[in-house]
DNA sequence: GACTTTCTACTACACGTGTAGTTTTTACTA
DNA sequence: TAGTAAAAACTACACGTGTAGTAGAAAGTC
């Protein structure tokens, strides 16, 4: 269905609207973090774009501002992401997992961790 | 030094360099897989990309081909793809790796195997 | 040496993406 | 209700990327 995948911009303002819930362009806008401040207008065109791709849609208005919430949820977008992203090296995970090891964005104890939570998922179902 | 990342198509000429260890564009050209067949220039138009972003060098003539061989690890160049990737969530390798898992593309077994080749490793070093 | 093949070097071009300006509409305010 | 503020809708544009065409030089072949 939306197996399109967001640009690292669209990416960023789903962020915020995954974590607003739902919310006007200007309030998107106010809600990025100091870094990457844009115009109201850049914005205003991601999320129209976003719009078109089916990943948020417009419920009510408020005043003249419409607001935005999300159509797709993050998993499934961080999802298809990532799935891209493994078909640059022929869609194994390894590589991957062995840079961040190596570079210590994980760690033995992340790793368990996840075990972990595999395993509890895996009773549960 | 070259933190450039390289692109998809990039990333699959430089697949076969790594494999050919060094080549001429011709034979880089008839490498690539079946599925991703392009024309010659296409291929040639790559490499000079990649020459020009310090990836790849002309190392000698043979013929009136020149012949090209990776100035870049595929450890390097996977290293800044995967990192300029988790900066897409903030830098955590923690939603790709839960994605990863629960779409069984990273198992108990293989987590298991990492585990054991970071401790080996941490012990040599 | 003339012909043919093969490469090189250069050029082209459409589409996606980040970024934002301009014009038009809507709504608040005095 | 006239004026102003804010948002919407539309337009623009440069740069990166995938893809390939063309012109001209070099090298092999008879």
């Amino acid at each position: 269905m939306e197996s399109n995948k967001l640009t690292r911009m669209e990416m960023e303002i789903m962020q915020q609207l995954w974590k607003l819930d739902s919310a006007s362009i200007r309030e998107i806008q106010e809600s990025l973090p100091a870094k990457r401040q844009v115009e109201y207008t850049t914005v205003q065109t991601i999320v129209y774009r976003l719009e078109k791709k089916g990943a948020v849609e417009r419920t009510r208005k408020i005043g003249n501002a419409h607001i935005f919430k999300p159509l797709i949820s993050k998993k499934s977008a961080v999802g298809s992401l990532v799935d891209d992203f493994l078909s640059l090296f022929g869609g194994s995970a390894e590589p991957v997992m062995l840079h961040l090891m190596e570079s210590g964005k994980l760690t033995l104890e992340d790793v368990k961790e996840l075990e972990e939570s595999i395993k509890r998922t895996e009773e549960e179902s």
